[in-house]
DNA sequence: TATGAATGAGCCTTCATTCAT
DNA sequence: AATGAATGAAGGCTCATTCAT
């Protein structure tokens, strides 16, 4: 129960995310969501007028997270690249590790209602392409340096999230089934995140990484 | 509209699969089935009871699908392994190919039925652990040999599995943003799915790939 | 499951019947009825036509066992009056007793349809006149040699009736709070149908009944 | 037609008392219910939720009205006893008179659905217990004094209970029969209140009723 | 601003009944 | 005679939305 007195616009928001979020439009009631946010049903619709609506509040804030999130892929410009990239690659782990149901919810949404991909365009087209514009500079110049095998900014990218993003997908598959014994799911997740670097690194080296 | 004429069941279980690979089991409305289906609203129910009984149907099918697209992972035993891994990694990338939504709505309805982990576990358990043990054993197998960097069998495989399934699943997405201009979805995935052997083959291999 | 392979017309009415007098017209379902006589559903329409037209056939029937009953009432010419109430009251008590639903189902099923009056008219009418005549006959003769107290035959009837018909109407609440500890339900039945008798002699006879 | 401006939910309830009174659970449609109440099919869902909830509600209802019935079964304490039993049979008649359908529709859903005994249980069986109590002692205190013949408690309220309810049970039948020529319903109904006390008192006195 | 009440549209399901074979 | 398949009608219920206050 999320009450917040002085705002309880922000609270219906509130709610509403953490339940658009875990169930999906459909399997969301308006009713659940002004009750979680100790309000009465017709108070969410006199402040968001329709579900409809409501979740597209929702919806648009979570592509703005998402937006931003990119940016923690781009690190210190003075620091080296592939060390850089590490860094920036945990950064990405860890905020989808603190939003695991983000990507399945954007993408689920995206797919029933096609009409969002216009949101999705708004909000990120610009912030991706200028990003991707950015690390292939950085790509061809350390290519060109024979620093790293070379590579498409966006092939680089789509690894990185295929990686980061899959695991917290499908955690409660995972969790089940691949987690070794007698590892908690908190270290099974952190051995992950070095996995997932290790395998990037690997892609981008020229020489093989040094066996632990 | 799906027409069988001789076989109306099975006009609805295809309705069914469709409609609710596509939309999950919320979002499915057993009218619009029936409707895709050619068949009267009353008839799905002569057939399948409920909803519920029908949906189980189908993500039993689908689990049982999941179940063998495993096997595609294990080639012959007479090949290298690491060819074998090639081999088995662009099965698997086909497979998901041409089942697109199956991963997406496993794990979306194993998220909102957690009971439903039952069913996966029915199917899925004994296969998945007797394949990891054998691919362990080939894995180290090979690093005793020195022929590979070592990793464990379940690292590997959810490497793949993030790799391969995560592009599909974020398709519509990366769809719009990711393809290079002037190629085609075709030749973007073939392109992907090199890039993923390529991502897994650094990860295994002691030398770095030869650039091209 | 009833089933008659020669006659399963007659499975068929014999499983309405259980279930009619159970459940009522509404709560009973022609594809349990079906299912009970070991029957297809579709036989059922095929023998009946239609759930009324089965429904009359069984209620007709029962009514023309209630008509019977009646009979049961009076007896043999040559016995004492006094003696042959009592007979013909434990005969009319020990019916019921076999037929425990059939006063609450009649009852019940005229109410809810008034329609079926005409039914009971046909059936019990002349009948019920001719033995209520006879009745009265016998009662009056009583009366006039000093016999009995004065008494109308329906009057009789009805008191008669009200006795032995809500016992057993009334027997699942009566089960459990008005039988003494340490009797069984057989002794408790039995004990009623003696102080049933008691009450009518008493009311009919000039002499109280000498205490035991 | 019951409307009430002021109060729907009351009105709902009314109906559905009505309905369920005089059909039973099952041949009561909520549909039906809503339109003699003047309300919206939705809105009767809206105050009670369920077709079985609002069930419960009359049921109850009716249950507590069945309990407080039994009281006007004892009467002032310095009445003499027998005097005492006839003013409590009578007020029981006409409490009967007043709700016809009350013990057909307690029994019946008893009967139906035995689940509701606890019901049952739960309402009556303090109040019937103490009640038969009391009565016993009265019963013995005059058998001792020798003013009536002994009898239980439990015994002369079931055969008070027979008398009075299956006249009213049965009445749609009755009605049809047992009316003599010339006389009114309602004068019918004030004769039978005579006849069962007469019967009640035949059964306690121990000289008999002195011929009118 | 806030809310209890109200409603229409739609969903899942059941069931008696019919029909083709 | 027998039945699997098919269907329309209706029932119970939910839910987003609106309205009067």
């Amino acid at each position: 129960m999320i009450k917040d007195d002085k705002n309880k616009e922000q609270a219906i928001l509130e709610a509403a995310e953490q339940t658009f979020l875990e169930k999906g439009f459909e399997a969301s009631k308006t009713t659940q969501i002004a009750a979680k946010a100790g309000v009465t049903h017709a108070m969410l619709h006199y402040y968001y007028r329709t579900k409809e609506n409501l979740f597209n509040m929702v919806f648009d804030k979570k592509l703005q997270l998402l937006k931003d999130s990119l940016y923690s892929l781009v690190g210190e410009p003075d620091v080296p690249f592939l060390e850089r990239v590490e860094v920036g690659m945990k950064a990405h782990f860890d905020f989808i590790a603190r939003n695991p149901h983000l990507p399945r919810f954007v993408i689920n949404e995206l797919l029933f209602k096609p009409e969002r991909l216009k949101m999705l365009e708004a909000v990120i087209e610009k912030t991706a392409k200028s990003l991707i514009g950015k690390i292939q500079q950085e790509i061809d110049r350390e290519v060109e340096r024979g620093a790293i095998r070379p590579i498409g900014a966006t092939t680089l990218l789509l690894d990185i999230a295929s990686l980061n993003v899959f695991l917290f997908a499908a955690l409660p598959v995972v969790n089940r089934f691949a987690i070794p014994q007698g590892m908690s799911e908190k270290e099974f997740i952190e051995m992950r995140k070095q996995e997932n670097v290790e395998v990037i690194m690997c892609r981008l080296r020229k020489q093989p990484y040094p066996e632990p």
